[in-house]
DNA sequence: CCAACCCCCTGAACGC
DNA sequence: TGCGTTCAGGGGGTTG
């Protein structure tokens, strides 16, 4: 009979986009603060230095400012260091004040300077913190191997220049954040679907025209993203900074067994890179 | 240089 | 009804 609807297909997994809507609602709020503690709840979130170093090279600097690289978050501090942090596949980040309820599997709290919170939740445990001080480079948390960022937009040659030689199924090229920063499964799926391009295609075979349409796919799909997901402050907090609501323009992803929306063939679900990939065998080719 | 595999971690889904 | 098993998934690391 009628169940609920059951398998909500996990909404977060954070990309590119979710990522950089965590910027543009925190950075304003964080900005101008005044770091005064750190509680590390779970002392393995931080994962550079160690726990103390990182709370007495916090507590006391200034936030200047935040920044999004990837799927990498960065908070500038006064004194010429940084914060940084990954969510991975279940963190969250938001700042609240400090009587405001303590969302559950939250593994590090940082307090400001006007009695707000940053705080930091993570049901699997996969986020990591980094600390690095002036003049110190970062090493150690992968962002130096980044590919390039997508937005506002790589050309079609950069793109072939970038994955074309590579035999490869274009979705673990996607996917790849050494040959392009930001993409994950989700908008890795939906971008192919805009594109016209099977995911199982070796990046070597696409030709000019493809090539042309990813590169308007790519910066189409994470635009939209982005502003799907924008939501005033308050919308964010009581989601918990987690509720990155319905996607329900997705047209692919998630959507394996059903109708495709454009032309009514059912969508496939095939596996690449270890990744459940959803395409549409008729559209995409 | 690259592919294959493991690991981390937990809740949901599944099987008996 | 309940318990044990399986699995997803970003990304770093190790092995072959």
């Amino acid at each position: 009979m009628m169940c609920e609807p059951v398998n909500e297909e996990e909404r977060d997994m954070p990309e590119l986009p979710e990522v950089e809507n965590v910027k543009r609602i925190l950075s304003p709020q964080l900005t101008g603060r005044r770091i005064t503690g750190v509680n590390a709840i779970w002392p393995g979130v931080i994962a550079y230095p160690s726990p103390e170093e990182f709370s007495r090279a916090a507590v006391g600097a200034q936030i200047t400012g935040m920044e999004r690289r990837g799927k990498f978050l960065t908070i500038r501090l006064g004194d010429g260091g940084c914060i940084r942090l990954h969510l991975r596949m279940t963190g969250a980040l938001l700042a609240a004040p400090a009587d405001y309820p303590v969302e559950k599997y939250t593994h590090l709290r940082i307090s400001l300077d006007d009695g707000s919170e940053l705080r930091f939740s993570d049901m699997r445990r996969f986020g990591r913190f980094w600390l690095f001080r002036a003049g110190e480079t970062d090493t150690v948390s992968g962002i130096e191997r980044l590919g390039p960022e997508p937005l506002p937009a790589l050309t079609a040659d950069e793109l072939c220049a970038l994955l074309g030689s590579r035999k490869k199924p274009i979705k673990e090229c996607l996917l790849d954040q050494a040959m392009i920063a930001g993409i994950g499964n989700i908008h890795g799926d939906e971008i192919l679907y805009l594109a016209g391009i099977s995911p199982k295609r070796p990046a070597s075979s696409l030709d000019g025209k493809e090539w042309l349409r990813l590169s308007e796919a790519i910066p189409a799909e994470l635009a939209a993203a982005i502003g799907h997901l924008a939501m005033t402050p308050e919308e964010y907090l009581a989601g918990g900074g987690k509720e990155y609501r319905d996607e329900p323009y997705l047209a692919v992803y998630g959507h394996a067994g059903e109708p495709c929306p454009r032309c009514g063939t059912v969508i496939e679900k095939t596996v690449l890179a270890g990744r459940g990939s959803c395409y549409c065998p008729n559209c995409q080719r």
